[in-house]
DNA sequence: GCACCTAAACTAGCGGTGTAAGTTTTATGG
DNA sequence: CCATAAAACTTACACCGCTAGTTTAGGTGC
């Protein structure tokens, strides 16, 4: 087949597609061939419209960041936008966790993760945060999305209490982690955003 | 060549191979056949000692897991110690900065991960955190830990002034973090661990 | 001391990977 | 109306992780 009377691809059809191989299978099932597969073409027909696999996938993590809601920065008292931000933050990357370690990978340099970065930093610095101090915050809070994004803490544990019995007698108990996955990894992220916010706000007095 | 008279690999030299291998070149540069090629042997032997390549990686991520120092949680207060774990926990990633990525990814179900885990547990609840909270704690400084070693925040900007001037008006002197890049990176991470230590010393009351 | 079994290297090869090169046909701009 | 660019194609390269089967050295029990 050679060139078609209508285009079958698009950036953003490829886009599309490997967004929804990376979610429904992960991130290992995106190959150029089986990506192309899906949009009933041959693979290197997407080098048309990429130049490399990675800038796809470049493409599909910036698609992620640009969900996030950084409209709270220019409506609302600096703590709660640091606190919905955070919360959108995170939701944004839980909602596509395959794509997380891609993410986490490289920075990010995209229109999405810049346009994130402006508005947060604008928030901060307007609401009369120093400069350098703004920059610590938005680093710190990646740290925390990411990080709690990427890998579960709780997943980290065996179900099998037989594994720790012997060698590790703290971790009696961490065979239930597992269950309680969810709620011990956001329990933990929640204690993080306060910790980080409350002291913040205690600091800004000084 | 059959069976040598003396045994060329053993998993301790395939191991550190394969992690100085990792410093060196990176993640990617690390293929079995590379690998024994450094080695020098066949790509397949390698399979004698290993059953699959992420076993290997999986032993060196451990063996970086392994030199985090814990042993604050046995002579110090508890703010103390989580001070010392977290700076040694953060220097241990920074100092093999390439395996991060895949140390992130999955579970740390390996002797060293588990060892620390529970040094820091047993040291919280020892210290009168009840244990839910305790593995909050934990899992906080697991997601501030790798949040920060995984991606430099300050390198995600580019240098070039010129990329943000006209859409991203407030990152106008983003380009110079790049330069800045381990200040940067240190002083969030400091932020957050004095943020965090603080805070819970204050909670620990009520 | 010999037979046996396992260990640890090898070679060959399978199916898959990202991507480069060159081909063909269609659509479009001067 | 023709030249050019675009968008699909096919072919092919070098590499990947890993399996299978082979060969021989080392250690163990009779």
């Amino acid at each position: 087949m050679p060139r078609p009377r209508r285009a079958l691809l698009s950036r953003q059809r490829i886009v599309d597609a490997a967004a929804a191989l990376v979610d429904a299978e992960g991130l290992d099932a995106v190959s150029i061939r089986r990506l192309a597969a899906e949009l009933g073409v041959q693979g290197p027909s997407l080098y048309n419209h990429f130049a490399t696999k990675d800038d796809i996938l470049d493409a599909v993590a910036d698609a992620v960041v640009a969900t996030v809601d950084v409209s709270a920065f220019e409506t609302c008292d600096w703590r709660e936008a640091l606190r919905r931000w955070g919360h959108s933050y995170r939701a944004a990357l839980a909602a596509h966790p395959n794509i997380v370690p891609y993410l986490a990978r490289g920075p990010g340099r995209r229109p999405g993760a810049l346009a994130m970065a402006d508005a947060v930093y604008g928030g901060l610095v307007r609401a009369g945060w120093p400069p350098a101090r703004a920059t610590h915050i938005g680093a710190l809070m990646r740290y925390l999305v990411t990080g709690s994004a990427l890998g579960s803490f709780a997943a980290g544990f065996a179900e099998d209490p037989a594994v720790y019995a012997e060698q590790y007698p703290h971790l009696s108990q961490a065979h239930l982690l597992a269950g309680h996955r969810h709620s011990v990894d956001s329990g933990a992220f929640d204690l993080g955003l306060d910790l980080l916010i409350d002291g913040l706000d205690r600091s800004k007095g000084n």
